[in-house]
DNA sequence: CTTCTAACA
DNA sequence: TGTTAGAA
């Protein structure tokens, strides 16, 4: 499901391609970016080349303009988006690098006792019970 | 014909 | 935000 994400990512949409997708003009569209709510490539020709995540991106900007927030008010909403899925990807890079460090002990202990380890403490890395003796 | 930048009766 | 001029 990567490749779905690759695609949604790919800019191919011509600015007046992307005017008709959102209803909007190509001022709000340029103006929109100045800002830094979407920043689409540019072709050879220096022309913005969109993606459907920037359509998305856009559509998300017009739903919030109507529920009355303002451009400084989205910049909120996606900079706090952003930090929130910092931390999560932060816990999770930690979280896997505790698993490995927990199984890494458990392999020295087995080799310190020359013991093989019992298939229960597998299916649960967090019980040493059966080293406590 | 489409899009870009810059500017403003 | 709209609109427009001149260039690409």
């Amino acid at each position: 499901m990567r490749e779905k994400e690759l695609r949604r990512s790919m800019s191919v949409l011509p600015i007046g391609t992307v005017m008709k997708l959102t209803d909007l003009t190509a001022r709000q569209i340029r103006y929109y970016e100045q800002q830094g709510l979407i920043k689409p490539s540019r072709n050879e020709g220096n022309r913005r080349m969109y993606s459907l995540n920037d359509v998305d991106r856009l559509l998300e900007i017009k739903d919030y303009l109507d529920e009355g927030l303002n451009i400084s008010g989205i910049k909120e909403v996606y900079r706090k988006q952003s930090q929130l899925e910092a931390e999560k990807k932060k816990r999770q890079e930690k979280n896997l690098t505790d698993s490995d460090v927990r199984r890494i002990l458990q392999d020295e202990f087995m080799n310190i006792a020359g013991l093989k380890p019992p298939s229960s403490t597998f299916n649960n890395p967090n019980d040493y019970t059966k080293f406590n003796s």
